[in-house]
DNA sequence: GTCGTTGCTGGTAGCGCTGTCAACGTTCCT
DNA sequence: AGGAACGTTGACAGCGCTACCAGCAACGAC
């Protein structure tokens, strides 16, 4: 059966617009700025429009109007728990706008990142999400010199290119040893992997609050570039025991590692919070059904996401926010691992999330 | 200073071909085509186009030659761990390439996929990596028509749209009923959520294999189309208890939900695997760091992904495989929480890892 | 009554690239 | 030597849409 396959079904604006009883041009402005038409003519294009299924052709409408309606994300990480659900609030905020996700994978280098950054912006993005504060030199003049609004997520710094939203990693593991401290932990070992700048700053927010309380010594903080995993937490707190075994508690970058560490206490019959109290970082939906229970910092990833697509996709559309710096915060979400020190050395047995007691805690930056 | 602005730093197709002393089509065919140029004109381009630093306008380019060089994915879920593997193998495969994944979301939803693919067609995307086999007729029919090549990943069944790469979910949760069986436990219970049409179809494995052991029991089912997640799997434990007490182990159709019962049996100080066995499914890292480790069956979802990508590259390119569909098996990875019943109620003391012992078994389709 | 002003509509002219076809020079075959 | 076949190159037209500007009617201000 021959079928005709050349430019058989295609529907153009064109033939929406002679439908419809109006110039193409009348038609365009339909599908960009309805409110521009007389009633009328908007009725009359909506239903040619429909009639014909007619789906406008983005390559054609990027090339007319030299610009695209695509939103640029760059972040280190796929597989990372915590940039899923960055990612999740992105798509779910760019879901039902006209603007589509265009992602790309920097593997944690900033190198990368610039390579990436060059290759979005030569596409004149309509926006631009990119991760962190650390681009090379070269990156942030090229993000300086972009004509697209651009937000960056995951942290908060002195000097947005232009938007940004985050907290500060500095002040939350401030609070994660502050809260060590509260119940009496004095010996806090500190455990970290993969070591890029977000968990730097965990780590020189650790030996601030560690060296103000007079307690800081090098041979507590066990770190590696390796990327993280539950397996390599076991590993490094290991490491930490062996160099220092009178440690009372453990502040692990995130929630793989403590996740790691209690399991390596279990191994060791090390009692958790007895002996050993552990703290972790990113609130992952695991750590509520521990046993024990992990204490760790709430960080609000999906809301990060969410919001920086929808401030980012308002600043295209010309409403910038009032306030293009926006902290989201953390909470520590105290739990049985860090409870005060005991000398029974079980932790009382109850339900899962028992000891969610919450405790807000803006961050602030210095 | 007055900088010209309209189209001063435009580098076009034109202004390379003009440099190197060429027609622009030339210029042109060395961007798609270099083996067809001379030596000569090959280098002369080259060198122009670097000067110049010219990046070509896809927009343009997708208009004149109406296509795109964008590869569609569809996946159900963003933060599912299971597809972020695959995601990062999609993106590891398309690095380096000429093309850009644009990824979708369908929140498992038929109806969602359903619209996505629509949008996704109408832009003649290169290709198109669509999740599973259970499309509804309206999505098998556009694939069908599509004029591009499709790779179906996560599973396999008998009737492929274009290419397939996946395993036989049925019987992999088969093979761990037969591991369970193996190590003497009888009554297994099973314990699902979310309940997508391959937990599904690993439910129909399990009922199967009970079943031909005349051990099946509609009771020893737990399940749930609530998202999964580790405090669930304690929860849907819970229930089967209260149901059957008397069980012996459980299947979890994910590896959260293992890590639920286990905590849970924690909780409830019953020993594992001395009076119940524990089988997960995905072989998520975290298993085999667990305490007891945790026996689950390993998917090779990395791989799953670049396959699938590399092949639909090949296949966009005219290099089409010798074999539409692959079947990438799975292993039972034999841990310590299925070990076989005993009156000792605490598990061996050991390093993880200690009992990886490993059985492969290649899935064969019925 | 004349002149803006506003709201809506349409014509023209590309955006930057590639498909198609034709033309050229070269090589190989008979 | 003549012609076919091949490899290489270029001219032309147009992909489907929108920016820009012009035109027209309706309205109010002076």
């Amino acid at each position: 059966m021959g079928r005709k396959r050349t430019k058989s079904g295609k529907i153009r604006l064109a033939e929406v617009a002679e439908l419809a009883g109006v110039s193409p041009i009348t038609a365009s402005r339909f599908f960009r700025n309805p409110e521009a038409l007389s009633v009328a003519k908007r009725t009359r294009v909506e239903s040619a429009a429909k009639e014909l299924g007619y789906v406008p052709n983005l390559a054609a409408r990027a090339l007319a109007s030299q610009r695209t309606e695509v939103i640029g994300v760059l972040i280190p990480s796929l597989t990372n728990n915590v940039f899923s659900d960055v990612l999740r609030g992105i798509y779910d905020a760019s879901e039902g706008s006209r603007y589509s996700i265009q992602l790309s994978n920097t593997r944690y280098s900033i190198l990368q990142e610039e390579k990436l950054l060059r290759l979005f912006l030569a596409q004149k993005p309509a926006g631009l999400i990119v991760t962190g504060i650390d681009q090379t030199a070269e990156s942030r003049a090229m993000l300086e010199a972009a004509d697209c609004p651009i937000v960056q997520i995951m942290e908060i710094g002195p000097d947005p290119v232009d938007m940004m939203i985050g907290f500060s990693h500095y002040d939350a593991a401030r609070a994660a040893v502050a809260h060590l401290f509260e119940q009496g932990h004095r010996r806090i070992g500190f455990v970290g992997a993969r070591m890029d700048p977000r968990v730097q700053r965990r780590l020189d927010g650790y030996v601030s609050a560690m060296k103000d309380a007079g307690l800081f010594e090098q041979r507590l903080v066990v770190t590696t570039a390796t990327p993280t995993s539950v397996t390599l937490g076991g590993a490094l707190f290991t490491d930490l025991l062996a160099r220092e075994p009178d440690i009372d508690a453990v502040f692990c970058a995130n929630d793989d590692l403590a996740l790691g560490v209690l399991f390596e206490c279990r191994r060791r019959e090390i009692a958790v919070p007895g002996q050993i109290a552990i703290v972790g970082f990113n609130d992952l939906e695991f750590m509520a059904s521990a046993v024990p229970t992990l204490t760790s910092i709430r960080t609000n990833r999906y809301e990060m996401g969410k919001t920086a697509a929808t401030m980012l996709i308002n600043a295209i559309e010309g409403r910038r926010p009032e306030q293009p710096v926006l902290d989201l915060g953390f909470k520590v979400i105290e739990r049985q691992s860090s409870l005060a020190r005991r000398s029974d050395s079980r932790p009382a047995v109850s339900g899962a999330g028992a000891a969610n007691k919450m405790i807000a805690l803006p961050s602030s930056h210095d």
